[in-house]
Formats: structure tokens, sequence, C-alpha cells
DNA sequence: ATATATTATTAGACGCATCTAAGTTTTTAT
DNA sequence: ATAAAAACTTAGATGCGTCTAATAATATAT
């Protein structure tokens, strides 16, 4: 059963997060997104190809295999499991969880994670609002619409984030919105993509390129 | 601020915990115990003298320098938080949760552990019984009685554990004893050294062994 | 189409943690 | 006191994951 090095586990974990996006994922970009140089990157994808965890040809882009994949998928289930505990159990603030969750993602226990996943009552997301794979390491990809997709007029619930990095979720904080916010927009401006909502009896002016950061969805009962 | 690799820190925790029983640990003791060959482990002492964490000369048996006690204690004190936190929060039998400490431990993150301590009240035992070091890595080493020492009509109390290896705690499980759990000693059989306790309104017999691995105290108000 | 820049691979090295084989020191037994 | 056994160290090797320097392939620009 399984048992990669934590090293592996961040390699399957990254490239499987970029190929999300991208679909041809690059030993250049890999090697970037983990802070290594391309030749590591290189051998180590030599490995990873030798244990039929991704298809590797000289020269060509990366891709995982399905066992790479479902392997990956189990980390990223750690990974967002372990956030979701860290907030609901022990009340951390979702911009505190991921450095945590990142060394926690490799613990080998599966009792451990069934327990987690139990006290929360089987959730789909993580905090951020990213879909939680299941116990096959299979992930839900919802189709996800950015704020600035809706228009003025529209009342819309916040139910995700592009980015989770800290210094954006504590912006967040600062201005409130968290998931679950509901917004309503008053106003898209032309010129620089802003939109000027209204956040309960508060409004509010978020940047264009925050828009884009943030996926939402028509409010219910609109 | 400290940060040795995961290997380090399982040999400081190993020759701490040994240098409790015994005050002259061998490079094959220790070798023993962590499963390691005697040449890796003399390897390993030379690094760690280095470190300044060990005081190492050749041929003479190996001791933790004020600095390795300290960081020995830290990982303790994490490893036994997390037993703490697994049976307190998680609701995990005191017999299944060495394994994942023993994976914890290593997690950096003062933060993590800060809340555990909280979320526990701030416990100064482990499930088993064993002192939790302070946030220094001190340990308040307090002495033990085996319950062979204790003498017939005497009641106690069960206070702690010589082994926590998950075959005897499972044991103790069956025959419904833990931590707290009060016997009256009737009797105790010269031949074999074994004893004849009531515990609640059941009669048990327990070998000499077992009673030489159940520490006690004279339970209060008797 | 050719030159240039970018991306990727290979070769060779290094530190960490481990091993085996060989030799040395210390302890134990006779 | 001597021999034998046990404990310990040194030397040298291996696998992992990383690096730099050198080389090769691919992509981009002129
Ligand atoms: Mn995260
Ligand atoms: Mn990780
Ligand atoms: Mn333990
Ligand atoms: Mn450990």
């Amino acid at each position: 059963m399984s048992l990669h090095s934590h090293t592996k586990e961040n390699y399957l974990k990254t490239l499987y997060l970029m190929s999300i996006d991208k679909d041809n994922v690059s030993i250049n970009e890999l090697a970037q997104k983990l802070g290594l140089k391309m030749p590591t990157v290189t051998s180590m994808m030599q490995k990873l190809a030798a244990d039929r965890l991704v298809k590797y040809e000289k020269y060509k882009p990366i891709h995982l295999t399905e066992k790479g994949k479902k392997e990956a998928g189990l980390i990223i289930r750690k990974h967002r499991l372990t956030e979701m505990f860290l907030v609901e159990v022990m009340k951390f603030g979702w911009e505190e969880v991921h450095d945590i969750a990142e060394q926690i993602e490799h613990i080998n226990s599966p009792v451990f994670f069934k327990k987690m996943d139990e006290m929360l009552g089987f959730p789909e997301h993580d905090p951020h609002g990213s879909p939680i794979p299941d116990r096959t390491g299979n992930i839900k990809q919802a189709v996800r619409h950015p704020l600035c997709d809706f228009n003025s007029g529209e009342s819309v619930v916040i139910t995700g984030l592009a980015r989770s990095e800290d210094d954006f979720l504590k912006f967040l904080n600062r201005k409130n919105i968290g998931l679950g916010t509901i917004l309503n927009i008053i106003e898209k401006e032309e010129y620089d993509g802003s939109m000027r909502l209204k956040h309960g009896k508060r409004e509010l002016l978020l940047s264009r390129p925050v828009c884009e950061e943030l996926f939402a969805e028509i409010a219910a009962g609109t």
C-alpha cells in the first residue's frame, strides 16, 4: 500500500494542483513552484516515472498517471481535512492553517484522518472553499465563477478563493469577507473593473484583481 | 532556534528516556533501542557532539548535555501533549495514540502545540501517567511506587505505567484497569509475588510482572 | 533560415543517514 | 595473566535528494 517519501509526496501534490489550471506542466514550472533547480526535478521525474506515478518523456511536458493522481488526491485530502480540523475543532483562523497542514498531510495514519473526518461530519470543502477529495483520492471539481463575472444588481455568496496565501486571507479578514459572505453588486466600474458592493449595511469597493480571486454563486433565495 | 532533523530528534528523545532509568547509556544499547547498527550510532554521536547536544568520548558511555536535555524534553513534551489531545479531544483509546504521536512530535509549529495545551487545560501527565515536560523542556520527575511495593489491606489508586506498549494497554483494558482505578489489596502471594485485589465489586488476580509495571499511590481518603 | 534565448538533460559532486567489513579497545571468563 | 567475547570505532560503500557546470534540444525573434 503506497507509502512514498515526504519529498515525493510534495512533488505529486504540487504537480496535481498545477495540472488543474494548466494541463501542460513543464519541468521549469514545477521547479519554480517547488523552489528547486531544474536538474533536481528532471531527476525526480525519472524516479517517479519508474514508480509509474508520472508519465515522463524527455523534453515533453509532465503528466500524472492515474496512480499518481490517486496518490496526490489522497495527500490533498489529508491536507484539506487537516485545515478544516484546525479551523473547526481547534479554532485557528483560516490564514493560520496552511503551514501546519503542509506538515500534517504527511502523517501516515488512516485512523487519524478517519477520526478527523468523522468529527467534522465528512466535510466536502476546506476552510478556503476548495473541495476535499474522497477516500479514493478523487476530486469532484466543480465549475467556479469569479466574482468579476457577475453583474450589477445580482446578489451573490462567496464560495471559494483562487489563492489562499495568508496576506490575501488577512486582507479578506480586514474586509470582513469569508466563505458564505453575501454581497450585493451595486455597480461595476468600466474603467478598471473594480466593483462596488453592499456587504450587510456597509458599502465596499473591491479592485479587479481581488474580484478575480473570489469565487461566487448567485445567493439562494434571490 | 533549534530545528534538528527528524532523525536527530529521535536519537535525542530515545537517549533522554533511556537516561531516566539507566544513567549510563552505551552505544550498543542505544543502537538496539533505535533498531540501528552500532557504527551508525557512533557516527551520529559524533555529529550530535559537534552540535553540543551530547557529551561523547570514544569508548565511554553517552550523556546528553543540558542543551540536549532541553531539546529532548521539548520533543517529549510534544509527544505527550499529542497523546493527551488524541485521547481527550479525539477520543482515541490510550493504546492507539503512541504511533500517531511518534509522528506528530516532529511537527514544527509552536502555535499548534500551544493550542493543544490550552484546549487540554495545561495537563501535567499524558494518558499513560507520564509527566509532560514544561515549555522549557524540563520534566518534573516524581518518585513512583510500583504496585508490588504496597501491602495487603491498603487501598491504592493507579497513577502510571512502567511500559505503554499496546499489548500491555490492551491487557489492562480487558481487566478494566486505567489511570485512577482504585484497587484494594486483599492478599500478596508469597510464592510468586502475585496480588489478589478487589476492583469495585469484582476480585482480580495480577501476576508479579504486571504489579511491577503498574505505579500506584495510597488512595485519597483511606 | 538563422541566430539567440530558453528549457531541459547529463555528468559529477555533496551532505545525510544508513550499512558491512575490518580492526581496535574494553570487559569477562578461565 | 591470558584468552575469548563483547563493545566500539574506522573505513569505505550505498541510496536519497539536492546542487553546479557543461551540454543538448526546443522555442523565439530577427
Ligand atoms: Mn492549504
Ligand atoms: Mn507537504
Ligand atoms: Mn508514547
Ligand atoms: Mn519520533
